[in-house]
DNA sequence: CTAAATTCCGTACCATGGTACAGAGTCAAG
DNA sequence: CTTGACTCTGTACCATGGTACGGAATTTAG
């Protein structure tokens, strides 16, 4: 069993020491302590996933602001379960609205690899047209 | 017919007249020549098109970088269809990537807005408890 | 036991993506 | 034809999200 010292944790979330380090100081992920009898921290498997989460919801647009918003999505004694609900159920339409955006990018996307090879006006092979064409089909969809 | 002054342009995109400005110096659009016999830039439908998909780009985690990269996708006498086909079925791959990502942290969201009313262990409430409940629950179907 | 690698802690610096003026010119309504 | 709003150009500044280092302590490999 390898200990997750700070290193081996920065390896296996995919992050430099250097970033959890400054995660600590923005409070994003709690600093283990330190052994009583000395030594080094020992970062958690529980560290771990959290620092993934965080890079990957980072990649996804989302602010260290609102990740920590993400991450404390949790029932406490002090906040009942419906303050979470309501803030999860918050985040979850916002998350949805995501992907539907992405996905019309994925489209165009798609509709370009399929108009490139043919022959026709090239200049208009550009996302945008690509996104304006679909958007003209779908507007009697709204 | 409204011109699109700098100021109108950026209302129609949401964006501030500072930001166009920024676009323009980074060469994400183009500045629109200013008339022969003098008056103010008429920027066109084209670069509000241009401007909302950098907004809505940014948003879904795209550095401008990328934006740029996903704009440039358009045959021109320079580079060929092939070029572009591939340039533009990488940034697929990209955003499919993203659409997963985005979601497991739906289906995450969605377990955790169902979970959290119940009583059980309100302590395991949060979303990566339900990413990683997700995680061993599918971990045959990789 | 020694040498090389890591950890720890603090502080300084950096790139990205803007935002905020200042000062001069331009335009549009009354 | 003036007054107030907007444009244009340039430069300065800012927040976010890190990265880089310096110097001491500790740990691990040989």
């Amino acid at each position: 069993m390898k200990p997750f010292t700070i290193g081996n944790a920065a390896k296996a979330a995919g992050v430099s020491v250097e970033t959890i380090r400054f995660y600590e100081r923005k409070g994003l992920i709690a600093q283990p302590a330190r052994p009583a009898n000395g030594g080094v921290r020992d970062y958690g498997r529980a560290v771990v996933s959290r620092l993934r989460f965080i890079a990957q919801a980072k990649d996804l647009g989302f602010s260290l602001a609102e990740v920590a918003e993400l991450l404390a999505l949790r029932a406490t004694p002090g906040s009942g379960c419906g303050q979470v609900r309501a803030r999860a159920a918050a985040k979850r339409q916002n998350v949805r609205a995501k992907i539907v955006r992405l996905t019309q990018i994925q489209t165009a996307l798609d509709d370009l690899i399929a108009r490139c090879p043919g022959q026709g006006h090239l200049s208009e092979c550009s996302i945008i047209d690509a996104m304006e064409q679909r958007d003209g089909k779908n507007r009697d969809l709204t």
